[in-house]
DNA sequence: TCCGTTTTCAAGCGATCGTTTGAAACTATC
DNA sequence: GATAGTTTCAAACGATCGCTTGAAAACGGA
């Protein structure tokens, strides 16, 4: 994407690329198959010829940007089960949002655009969405809640589920910008630049701090 | 809502009623003018008579559902300020979250949809629809976001909103029945009776302990 | 160059969207 | 019972939705 004599990508990438960026920003009911294969100078017949349906180009999207994010998280639990004594709460929560989260720092035209699509799948609606993100991401928080668990024996499972959902809602709320574009602060305050790794550094405390609070 | 003999409320309360319910199930966009009037038992054309408009039935349903939360969170603010110390960080967060997390725990046919549609109008993608809730529920939290300045008067400005997004974010998870809906055990577990109360303290000890996290 | 395959294209399908219409059905007042 | 105002109704409006079509274009190996 430098200047000219640019390769232009395939236009199932392309279209994968619009996808995640729309998805992202208006959500998926609301974006059309005309504005996504117009967004990524596509025919409207292009959707249907690659990917099926629409259903289809969600699923490889979701498949496409689950799939980076899951594996280095397992990655980051291999290390973690590996190393000496067991995780902390405050390592396994690093090792959960860190992956998601530096998606959000980074500037790319991809970074920011799958974070807040994968933000925005957290809370979808539809059941049909949620399905396909569940069948997705279920096997590695399965290993995750089980880390979790052996991590603050003192909860019950019911808790410890309790304190990883929290975690998911506050990592979606952050990837879909939210503690960006919400500015509830009077409309003549100018909006003042949010450094992103403060943000993170923030989400991490705030989640760990939660988790240990509602220990007995 | 009992027998026999019953009243059958305006077309323009059963309007607002199914509203409330199916904007808060499927999601604003999701929900079509027809099934809404059909669930009001109400004719397709009666929203534009009595709203104008698809919008204009939104407005009044936040506009409604978000009145008595806000009328409350006013009142405890009031007594909070008006006692003798300066309030704490969990009485605030009580404040903020129980007037909500109540009609959550109702079994009422009102109170878990209002709940619900709380919690869905939070992640709303929609910037029209952000800005009607935005002008609904600003002046209130105004106030609040000063109460707790106060409570965190460690923390910046920045900080403290950061905050009071998660608590906001967190809250609407809650009501949108994440907690409950998405179960991400293995299929075989059977679902556990998840008593509402305790989640409820569960959430404001989490709220709670993530803020206070935050501190220098 | 030819042929078979893959990909792109403009056009249009039926369905559904939010909204409008004009008349019929109510309700209240005299 | 006539009248004026309010509310409900079936029908249809134009627009847009996801998706399909059949042919044209682009591609690749002989």
């Amino acid at each position: 994407m430098t200047e000219v004599e640019q390769e232009k990508a395939s236009t199932r990438e392309r279209l994968i690329a619009s996808a995640v960026r729309l998805f992202g920003e208006k959500g998926i009911a609301a974006t059309s198959m005309r504005a996504l294969t117009e967004a990524a100078e596509a025919n409207i017949a292009s959707v249907n010829y690659h990917f099926g349906s629409k259903e289809g180009l969600l699923r490889a999207v979701i498949d496409q940007t689950m799939r980076a994010v899951n594996d280095e998280r397992r990655r980051r639990l291999d290390d973690l089960e590996s190393a000496a004594g067991p995780p902390s709460v405050a390592e396994l929560v690093r090792a959960f949002v860190e992956p998601a989260a530096d998606l959000t720092a980074h500037d790319g035209p991809d970074g920011s655009d799958t974070a807040r699509f994968i933000g925005r799948l957290i809370g979808e609606p539809d059941p049909r969405v949620r399905e396909i993100f569940a069948e997705q991401v279920g096997p590695v928080e399965g290993r995750y809640l089980a880390a979790l668990g052996r991590a603050l024996p003192a909860l019950g499972d019911e808790r410890v589920r309790f304190a990883f959902t929290c975690m998911v809602g506050l990592l979606g709320l952050h990837q879909t910008g939210a503690f960006r574009t919400v500015d509830w602060r009077p409309r003549d305050t100018p909006p003042a630049r949010r450094p992103h790794p403060v943000e993170r550094e923030e989400l991490v405390a705030f989640i760990t701090g939660g988790m240990l609070a509602n220990l007995p």
